[in-house]
DNA sequence: GCAAAAGTGTTACAGTTACACCCATGG
DNA sequence: CCATGGGTGTAACTGTAACACTTTTGC
């Protein structure tokens, strides 16, 4: 086995690399997290995969979304990497947000299963220090960088997605200055669809893949 | 050599984890960051390590400022994980900050040296990208947290402290909002001390080790 | 025609920026 | 007494927050 040519170190020690994903859903109006059942602990934990020798760190988070919700695609982004000097494991941890409407997939057989980030089981380890960690880093997120419609379909009203701003800030907002300052944000544009339902039909939006976004960015919401 | 007891792997790879550190300090008027010089490939690293099994990586990157700059106190905060397929090594980046003041101290024999970060020399692999990115994080958390003393002595004047947010945000600040603002965030404090020199001497201030700050703050600089 | 959700502008307020002069010391 | 850097307040402006009614559809 290799060593990295740039390092040489005394007593090399080697690691396994797990990948955790903190996955964020919104199902029942309510932010929800996968987890991962762990009957040995009586408890839960984030879901993770061992990184292997051929697949990148993102790689391997996006295999595990895939794993876990059969999802093949999932906004992913490297929240922190913890490295316990107890056990000789490293952990690298993500966030991935999905849509909960193309959750119908079932799950793999492992027994996971959606909490919402306000009713978790009990986890193991640090676990849920890292949930909080990561709940608060989507929040700060969702303040200055707009990734909700990460949690909605490809086309969304207004009204979802303020809700969904909503849901995950825990407070509410003013419709017309949320539907201003997104817009002029420049990160969703109309399309012709409409939904139609209970009441008036409602525009509906898309992401602009275009958008530059977050760059200079003020911060969105209070 | 025990595995995770929480992930079971097919293939339990394993890896070096190569702690890398980015350091800052202002010297001569600029930004400059440490580099480690790597003849073998004619070009210059980030300082780095490699994690043993005793250390956690906080104390690895701890230990690395050490080793190049003699400090054993230094402003730290993860940057970063990178995971190359290809060679079987993650490197974790972190950033430091350090006084320029407290660098009198002799480096380690290893070959490293002051660059300027707008007069980089030739760079292995992707650290030129990893030293860009740790720039830009400096710059944001500058923007909005107040890190900027931990590149001044303990006790340091407005000016010097509006003269080293310039240096790094590369842009003129107005001298009576900068002190406003940096007071009105309640991080640092005035102190008796004054510092005499040419002109009228300056008061002191320090930082408050209780401060809370950064949560919920709002952007300090534009 | 009414219930239900969508959509739309303006005003008051707060925070930010721009700006110029006096002060204390050392030489 | 003068050169040098330290220290101070206000007014215009810009961005933010608060607020209520009209529109479109399904039933």
């Amino acid at each position: 086995m290799d060593k990295s040519p740039l390092i040489t170190s005394n007593h090399s020690a080697l690691f396994q690399i797990d990948v955790y994903v903190v996955v964020f859903t919104l199902r029942e109006n309510r932010l929800q997290v996968l987890l991962n059942d762990l009957p040995s602990a009586g408890a839960w934990q984030i879901p993770g995969l061992a990184l292997p020798t051929d697949l990148s760190l993102e790689e391997t988070a996006a295999q595990c979304v895939a794993k876990y919700t059969g999802l093949h695609e999932a906004y992913l982004e490297q929240l922190y990497t913890y490295g316990d000097p107890d056990r000789n494991a490293v952990s690298v941890v993500y966030f991935a947000l999905v849509p909960a409407d193309s959750l119908l997939t079932p799950l793999d057989e492992s027994a996971a299963d959606w909490f919402p980030v306000d009713t978790l089981p009990p986890l193991i380890l640090d676990h849920g220090d890292i949930l909080t960690y990561a709940l608060r880093r989507l929040r700060y997120k969702l303040e200055y960088s707009a990734v909700g419609f990460e949690l909605l379909p490809d086309y969304f009203s207004l009204s979802e997605l303020q809700s969904t701003y909503e849901i995950i800030l825990g407070e509410k907002l003013d419709k017309r200055n949320f539907r201003r300052r997104i817009l002029q944000a420049g990160i969703i544009e109309s399309t012709p669809r409409r939904r139609t339902g209970e009441g008036r039909p409602a525009q509906l939006y898309r992401y602009r893949p275009d958008a530059v976004a977050e760059v200079k960015a003020r911060r969105l919401f209070p």
